[in-house]
DNA sequence: ACCTGAACACCGTTCAAGT
DNA sequence: ACCTGAACACCGTTCAAGT
């Protein structure tokens, strides 16, 4: 039996589809900055000029893989007037926890309006969801921007971190030994804070993020949008 | 009369001051991206390599940037419990002013816990207004987490917009297009909220975000930390 | 139309050599 | 101790040349 001459699996002619593929498992294996043009193509066993044919440059590349990644975000149920509350956090949650998941994306957003076809998708549920709780479409429009500018900004923090490699431990205890240092007589407040500072998980102070801004939404009176 | 020899202005001896003092400046010509160690080298007349003595490297050097404008931010009066909220909002909207006037700044800090002085210093004046107010310690220790990463994460954007030199009527436009091609279909609960998701300045976004998070932390439990 | 090699104009950082 | 030139190992993007 004659073996065949191929020494690496057929690969897939170049598509955009390919090329998005590649960048998540660039994205996944190297972080985000690893997302080089010269790393995705590489991975395509190709020259990064190569590339310029699907996307338009390095910045549209990361956009698509943007949305890509939001495209597995889960909606969950239809809207449920009873249980709105309880289905926007978790859905908010699930943005997040996806966002987590793909290291370093949530750096690659360069502006938190909805454009993109899956962030549409995304905000449409959200929208749907607040109107299912009786919330004044005008508090609606402005509370979209702020809490997914809140998480977007969660997931960054997270991926810093991640890519720094550090845990949740060497965070509170570099901050800890950083407090340490503090002059109490200038500082009285922070000193006598310090425990609590640096409580809680990165999930618990998302989550309180996320109480703090509903519960503002269901006590503030709606912005004075002029039509 | 003979003229001097000197083409230039005589140049101070490279200190770190001078150091942040050029990266400051590079900021203010070429925004945060031009913030390059060969282009403050070149405005201190230098190579590169000469600042590793004053920095560790780059991201050190924008670090202490950063703290640097953290220094302008003026905390306003002493805390006075019939004024605290009034200036609460203040106080977070001059800290917004003063990345915003050091336009890309934002996008420096790699985690949102205050330990560098200045940053120190405002988090301290924060957490007096809270306390002043009466608010339990363990949700202002939360809230100056989440309030802070909102405050970065707006500077931030807006900094992305500034960037590509788009106007916030470019912007409105752009969206405006955008959302003119949604299927009024498949999202009608944002085709029909259009002309409210584009609405409003900036200002008036970030404002209600706050108005939110205090309005929230006035009626939230505060967390239960376990210490 | 798609793909490529080579080049252009950049980066941050290191290091041996100077003062 | 401070400063420097030169080099190393990278970038994104363009473009002429090929198929």
């Amino acid at each position: 039996m004659r073996e065949s001459p191929r020494t690496q699996p057929a690969k897939p002619p170049l598509s955009k589809e390919a090329v998005l593929d590649a960048g998540l498992s660039v994205l996944r294996a190297k972080g985000i900055d690893g997302v080089t043009m010269r790393a995705v193509a590489a991975e395509l066993d190709t020259g990064p000029a190569s590339l310029y044919v699907y996307v338009a440059n390095r910045q549209d590349l990361l956009d698509e893989m943007f949305d890509q990644v939001a495209s597995q975000i889960d909606l969950g149920d239809e809207p449920n007037a009873e249980r709105w509350r309880e289905q926007l956090v978790s859905l908010l949650t699930r943005i997040l926890a996806v966002l987590d998941q793909h290291d370093g994306i949530a750096r690659v957003p360069r502006a938190n309006v909805p454009t993109a076809p899956n962030t549409v998708r995304v905000a449409e549920r959200v929208i749907a969801l607040l109107r299912a709780g009786g919330v004044d479409d005008r508090s609606i429009a402005w509370f979209v921007d702020v809490v997914f500018l809140f998480i977007n900004a969660t997931a960054y923090e997270t991926s810093i971190y991640v890519e720094e490699g550090v845990d949740e431990e060497r965070i509170d205890e570099d901050i800890r030994v950083g407090f340490g240092r503090l002059d109490p007589d200038a500082f009285p407040n922070m000193f006598s804070m310090m425990h609590l500072l640096t409580s809680g998980s990165g999930e618990e102070r998302f989550s309180f993020g996320l109480r703090l801004m509903i519960e503002g939404l269901l006590h503030v009176t709606p912005p004075d949008i002029k039509t």
